[in-house]
DNA sequence: AATTACATGTGAATTGCTTCACAAGAAATA
DNA sequence: TATTTCTTGTGAAGCAATTCACATGTAATT
């Protein structure tokens, strides 16, 4: 392991989640026809400090020009390197109801490289059904199907009842990354990350800002 | 305006949403019978450690009893209190599309006082249908009917193409607060909060956590 | 009533993140 | 080629959030 992997691992959530943001502003600057970005500009587009955005690529390396900026498109290309996403994912979806299958219509995620390729339930209704081409497997075939279809993330979209059995399935098929739609606080081994997309959270940060004129610094 | 009041200018979004983690938790506990729990069980549910438990809750006043921790029942209603959720909140959803209709479907949002009372879409196909007992309204009828129905919260669900347009309406028709999941960056007046769902950052920080070995202090 | 055990609430210390400020380098201009 | 203009990359400073550590207080026990 060399010093910049370790150095890779001191990076904060919150400049990760800039990234992204960056991405996407570099995209849209694509398709605006830029050429060139100056971290002044792309602060500017994000809310944030051109030292912000400066201080966060330098974690990685230099991919600028001193008085001209960042080419957009190579800049695009290394920000897509760093959080991996220059390559496909394989997702499988477990739990095919409202939200489920939502997830499994929006075709950005597959623009994007997030592919769905497994949909997998426990309700013989659903089991054989199709959502955009996929068929909905028997949950009793997780294990194997995943391992088969080499499905290395999985989108979480059960009752917050059975989400926690639903986990320790998916970890044992080998799984190494989970983004869980479910409100209940879920345990996996330390080796396999795991997000949590609370909707009601952002309502409640609403309510609360509305309530108490809350004015933070950084707002997402 | 008090001193409590800029007092509370400074709390941070994080303490924001631990306190939502809290409420969530505080609740479980009550049904699973507990009267009493400590700062120490608390942080051990949510992964954090008791001191950043009780400082979170003394920014807001003290609720517990030396000794013996906190009542159950009684910080669940002080934070609902603080959050602002010991009320009904009522919201439009524009946008009825594949997520939308999700949402509208979703029955823990109307437990926890986020009643869904308004739908709106432009397409004629969907104007006029009924979604859980809700007509879908014309677009067109949004700011009058956003006053009329005394909605202080959208969600909203549409394209990212038109999402700053339908932002600009929803302003104007007096909405203070917006939960946003097109993924673009919308402009609001400072007097109204916007927050962004935004799944893609989240896949695409599983992807940097895989590719990076990522070990970051607290994951949400 | 005294003692023990336990857990809060909070200044102080620490850690982590953001912003500042500027030297250094590249491009454009004269 | 020299000069001007512009913008990066980065230590240092400043600020914000978390954790420490303990005085204080309550309840349970003897
Ligand atoms: N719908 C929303 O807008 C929304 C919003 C926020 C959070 N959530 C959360 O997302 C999750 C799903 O919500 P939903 O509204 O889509 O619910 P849903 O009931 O529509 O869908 C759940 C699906 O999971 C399937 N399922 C149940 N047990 C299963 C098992 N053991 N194995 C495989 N599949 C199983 C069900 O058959 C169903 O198709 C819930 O945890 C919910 O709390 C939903
Ligand atoms: N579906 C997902 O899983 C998902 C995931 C992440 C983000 N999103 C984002 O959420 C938004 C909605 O996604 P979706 O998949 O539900 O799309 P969708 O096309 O299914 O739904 C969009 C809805 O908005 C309506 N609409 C379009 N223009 C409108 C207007 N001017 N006024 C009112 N209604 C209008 C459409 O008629 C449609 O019903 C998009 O911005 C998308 O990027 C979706």
């Amino acid at each position: 392991m060399t010093t910049d992997t370790n150095l890779k691992k001191r990076i904060s959530e919150s400049t990760i989640h800039r990234l992204s943001m960056y991405f996407r502003t570099l995209s849209l600057l694509e398709k605006e026809g830029f050429d060139t970005v100056s971290s002044k500009e792309l602060a500017k587009r994000e809310k944030l400090t051109p030292a912000q955005v400066r201080k966060d690529l330098s974690f990685f390396g230099s991919f600028g020009t001193r008085g001209l900026g960042y080419d957009v498109g190579e800049l695009k290309g290394k920000i897509a390197e760093i959080l991996g996403i220059n390559r496909v994912w394989r997702i499988a979806v477990v739990g095919i109801g409202n939200i489920g299958s939502a997830l499994v219509s929006y075709k950005e995620f597959t623009r994007q490289g997030f592919h769905i390729v497994k949909l997998f339930d426990n309700d013989q209704r659903k089991i054989g059904s199709n959502h955009k081409g996929i068929t909905v497997s028997d949950i009793q075939n997780l294990e194997k199907e995943i391992r088969d279809a080499n499905i290395e993330m999985v989108i979480l979209t059960v009752p917050a009842t059975v989400a926690q059995y639903m986990v320790d399935d998916v970890v044992r098929a080998g799984v190494k990354a989970i983004l869980n739609f479910a409100p209940i606080n879920l345990k996996v081994p330390p080796d396999v990350y795991l997000r949590n997309e609370n909707m009601s959270m952002e309502l409640e940060y609403l309510s609360f800002a509305i309530m108490n004129n809350h004015t933070p610094k950084n707002v997402r």
